[in-house]
DNA sequence: CCGTCTTAAGTGACACGTCAATCACCTGCC
DNA sequence: GGCAGGTGATTGACGTGTCACTTAAGACGG
């Protein structure tokens, strides 16, 4: 016999509420700034600035998706994509033949430094300069907490 | 001459980054235990869920995706599929002949009715029973900030 | 070395979401 | 009443994400 569910009180249902609430309206208006400002959609961004963050603006595919928390067909379709737009390339990996690194062309190098300032400014406007320092305190141990739980016993 | 940007500073990152992770992970650990315990999808859920606490289980299409923050185009898709599998139905509504009132079947109201419980303690679990009741409290208000700030200007 | 097992990456088919266009119907003004 | 413009809803085409599968190559015990 299955136990009755706890249903959440009143308090937690508003924080539930108010968490989806927030992220499909934060990230419509992100995407959106993102497109106007620098034609690009966050996968786009956030592959390009992850990218961009590593040695050499170069990284191994698979690297790239664990770093970003992608599923590696997602970035193999996405890197086509953006190989096709001539943001990436694609290099054979020297030590593995299996492997295959992904590189920032020189477009790509100056496409994600031209995007990150409006970007962040967005990220500032519609988030962050609305919390107080004490809420984002709170805010990063909330989301640290949720992601620690979820990702023990990870290897 | 555009402004430098005002970067993020280390604790602005790390809330920016968790909150990031935390939806990725988090979002996905919903979608992979909703599967398995009801074989819906979180659109499927939320559909269902809305429906379920309208009066009457029904809605007008357009009110229903006003309040779910969804596309019109985005619900008429999915209520396409949902038809399909029987959980819903379409109703031409009565007093605006342009308009149209989806219903919870039988079916979609035994769904979401055995769906519901599993769901919030999935939630539970991975998420609100991790968090003590002051950080739940300062997470809704940041979330309805957030939101607030984003919806404000709207009718 | 050889066969098996594992791992890196890409592929194809399908499900989903978006955007723009469409159609039917309502509303309001002359 | 009739028509000009607006609104409710759907549709089709297209871009993107997922899942299952394939291909190629490393790892490794015998």
């Amino acid at each position: 016999m299955t136990q009755d569910p706890r249903w959440l009180t009143e308090a937690e249902q508003r924080a539930w509420q108010a968490y989806r609430r927030m992220f499909l309206l934060l990230n419509a208006q992100l995407a959106r700034d993102l497109a106007q400002d620098s034609g690009l959609s966050e996968a786009d961004y956030d592959v390009l600035s992850a990218l961009g963050a590593s040695p050499d603006r170069r990284r191994r595919v698979s690297e790239l998706a664990d770093r970003m928390l992608w599923s590696r067909s997602r970035l193999s379709h996405h890197l086509a994509r953006m190989q096709q737009r001539g943001l990436v390339v694609r290099e054979e990996c020297a030590t593995d033949g299996r492997g295959a690194v992904v590189v920032l062309t020189d477009e790509g190098t100056r496409t994600i430094e031209r995007a990150a300032p409006p970007h962040v400014e967005s990220v500032r406007r519609h988030f962050i300069d609305l919390l107080s320092p004490e809420q984002i305190e709170v805010f990063a141990t909330i989301g640290e907490t949720v992601v620690g739980r979820l990702t023990e016993g990870d290897h």
